[in-house]
Parts: structure tokens; C-alpha cells; sequence
DNA sequence: GTAGGGATAATCT
DNA sequence: GATTATCCCTACG
């Protein structure tokens, strides 16, 4: 028995109790360069009938990830120049998944500091297109299983009071104003309050 | 201290 | 050709 998260963690979850499961947990790298890791503390979920979900409206070359079994990676570019990084929930054929907004740095700070050259460390992960950077999360983790290195999750902290609020970065009419969104009070790694 | 907008390219219609 | 689950720099008080 380890404390690596396993299949079976994410398959025993609906994608907005997984979200909420998913704080407190750590995340972590094993690059060439180094380990890195993070606590999560942020995070945001994508249902498939949901209008903000990538998989809304369809299976295509870009979502197909979402669409596989629970415990997968699905890592895309976003606005030309930044990528972010989701874990694919719910069954296989769902579409569903809890994209990661914001971790707290735990091991291989130096190093993250390193990629993202003279931040604080209270930016360092604060938001979904930095922790991809501080992390070294490449587009060649998409689709990968998050259950074995060098990328994966294993058990965190204990988390108190949860804050629940709407998602950010979402268009109007696409449901923006549902409660999606997940982070941890009084944490000071979240992107914004 | 906060607010606003430009950068930038893969993906889809 | 439009759109986008963002970041960072600049301007202003």
C-alpha cells in the first residue's frame, strides 16, 4: 500500500466530488532536472453537459483524452501560449474533467523558481498556465495515466473549509455561473479569492 | 495598490 | 477567419 493515488481513486468519484477530493492532494514531477511537487488548491470541473466543457458539443482531435478512462492527463495549449493541465474523470465515453488552476509549492522549489525566473513564491503556481511552467508539464504528458512516474498524485494534507464560486475565464451564456469551481479558504496559492 | 488590454497559435467552422 | 478553461506589462492614482 502506498500513497501514489491509484485508479481506483478516481474512478470512485463523480467529476464535482473528484474536484473536491482532488485539494489537499500532492502532484508531482520527476523531470530529468529534478522532482518538483505541489499541493493542490485549486481547482475547477467540466461536466459533459456543460457549455464551458471542451467536450461539449462532441468528441474532437483536441478532447479525445477527456473521453478515456478516469486518472488520465489531458494537457492543452491555450491562447497561443500557454497550456493547461486537467485530470479526466468520470468513466470512459463521458467526456468529463477537473482542471488544476493552482498549486502550493511543496519540493524542488529552487527549480521551479529556475523555469519561471524571479516570481514570488506565492506566484509561482498561482494560476493554470504558471504551475504547467513551474512544473515542466509537457504537451507529451497528454493522455498519459496519472498513476506511475514520472507524473502522478499521491495523498496531501488535510484540507478544511472548501470554497465553492464560479469558474474562471468562462464566456457568457456558457454557464458561467455555475459553482464549479474548488479551492481551499485562507489558502494563499490560489489565483485570485 | 488596482485596472485594462495586447500577445499569440492550435484548433475548429 | 473566429475563437480561446491565460499571463504579464503598462498606466494610473
Amino acid at each position: 500500500m502506498t500513497s501514489i493515488l491509484n485508479q481506483d481513486f478516481f474512478e470512485s468519484f463523480d467529476t464535482l466530488t473528484l474536484a473536491q477530493k482532488l485539494l489537499g492532494k500532492e502532484l508531482i514531477h520527476e523531470s530529468t532536472e529534478g522532482i518538483t511537487s505541489g499541493i493542490i488548491v485549486e481547482t475547477e470541473a467540466y461536466l459533459n453537459n456543460d457549455k464551458a466543457c471542451h467536450s461539449f458539443g462532441g468528441k474532437t482531435l483536441r478532447n479525445s483524452p477527456m473521453f478515456g478512462p478516469a486518472g488520465t492527463s489531458y494537457v492543452y495549449q491555450i491562447y497561443g501560449i500557454h497550456h493547461c493541465f486537467n485530470i479526466v474523470s468520470s468513466k470512459s465515453g463521458i467526456g468529463e474533467a477537473v482542471l488544476i488552476r493552482a498549486l502550493e509549492p511543496a519540493s524542488g522549489i529552487d527549480l521551479m523558481q529556475s523555469r519561471r525566473q524571479k516570481v514570488k513564491l506565492k506566484d509561482l503556481c498561482s494560476g493554470p498556465g504558471k504551475l504547467v511552467q513551474a512544473m515542466d508539464i509537457l504537451k507529451n504528458q497528454n493522455g498519459n495515466k496519472l498513476f506511475n512516474p514520472p507524473l502522478y498524485l499521491k495523498e496531501g494534507i488535510e484540507v478544511g473549509a472548501i470554497i465553492e464560486t464560479t469558474r474562471i475565464g468562462i464566456g457568457e451564456g456558457k454557464d458561467e455561473h455555475l459553482p464549479y469551481r474548488f479551492y481551499i479558504k485562507d489558502n494563499k496559492f490560489i489565483s485570485k479569492p
